[in-house]
DNA sequence: CGATTTTGACCGGCGC
DNA sequence: GCGCCGGTCAAAATCG
């Protein structure tokens, strides 16, 4: 991934001036530069979403023509009976579903029943299968939104437990959110979300972000989550997350806002 | 002090 | 009807 240097001094002149007019011009100058560079990230921006879905639609092709090959192990369905019902889901989902291993931290991959004939209950369910360390014990998976944790049980199918959440962003909002470690794979991390948000915008994510990021090391891109996001605001967000945790870019922006006032007030 | 997490209790569906 | 199990509730604990 190149590296975006972005020059977010403003070089503004604070002192004494010698007249109002060249403090004007200061600020015109100043004005064009910043629109300048403004118009070089948004261009910069464009050019890396467009990579991002050529990559994406590669990846995808690839990965599609490997999942007719994809043939993990299911338990065995005499052996427990109660597993039907969720033997029954598997095998519905299974044919949309997608397993991305990479060496990174973590891998991505993301799957939606949307065009099968499977349907729960009219409701959207969707599975996201994310790779996480394996010193991760936690079940927090950042998505951009706003889960609040209602229960955890130990299912009989897994060892480990199974969270569920629901959105906390809108109170009205139906989505619930059910994260386990697969049981194939403890390394793997599976969302299942069922129903789509009813409230368009993602007023905190920012924070959400952030926060969830201090929960869990294991933090990652997740792709156009079904309902969701588009790429693009994905990878907006997960820009607008790193320059907020630069502390240089903070040091800078906190510089720019405190020139700018004092050259207001000294004006 | 409000928001969030934890966790045991409870409920309902399903199979026998 | 009974037991099992997944899902949800809600009070207490914890966090920021």
């Amino acid at each position: 991934m190149e590296s975006t240097c972005v020059d977010t001094s403003l070089n503004l002149n604070v002192g004494p001036r010698d007249t109002q007019e060249t403090s004007s011009e200061d600020l015109v100058q100043e004005l064009n530069r910043l629109n300048s560079e403004n118009q070089k990230l948004t261009e910069r921006l464009t050019h890396l979403s467009e990579r991002f879905n050529l990559l994406k639609k590669q990846l995808i092709q690839v990965m599609t023509n490997n999942t007719d090959n994809n043939t993990s192990p299911e338990r065995d369905p005499t052996s427990d009976q109660s597993s039907r019902k969720r033997k029954a889901e598997t095998e519905a989902c299974k044919d949309n579903m997608i397993s991305i291993s990479g060496n990174n931290t973590e891998s991505i991959s993301n799957i939606t029943d949307e065009d099968s004939s499977f349907r729960r209950q009219s409701a959207k369910v969707s599975r996201v299968m994310v790779r996480i360390q394996p010193s991760d014990t936690s079940l927090y998976l950042r998505d951009g939104y706003q889960w609040r944790k209602y229960g955890q049980k130990v299912t009989r199918d897994n060892p480990s437990p199974r969270a569920y959440f629901r959105c906390s962003f809108a109170p009205s909002c139906p989505v619930k959110k059910k994260v386990q470690r697969s049981a194939e794979d403890p390394t793997v991390l599976v969302a299942t979300y069922e129903g789509e948000h009813n409230h368009g915008g993602h007023g905190s994510e920012l924070a959400t972000l952030a926060s969830n990021q201090s929960k869990s090391e294991s933090g990652g891109i997740i792709l156009g989550e079904n309902g969701g996001k588009s790429m693009q605001q994905c990878l907006v967000q997960q820009m607008a997350t790193s320059l907020t945790r630069d502390p240089n870019f903070t040091a800078a922006l906190a510089t720019a806002i405190s020139g700018r006032i004092l050259n207001f007030v000294s004006n």
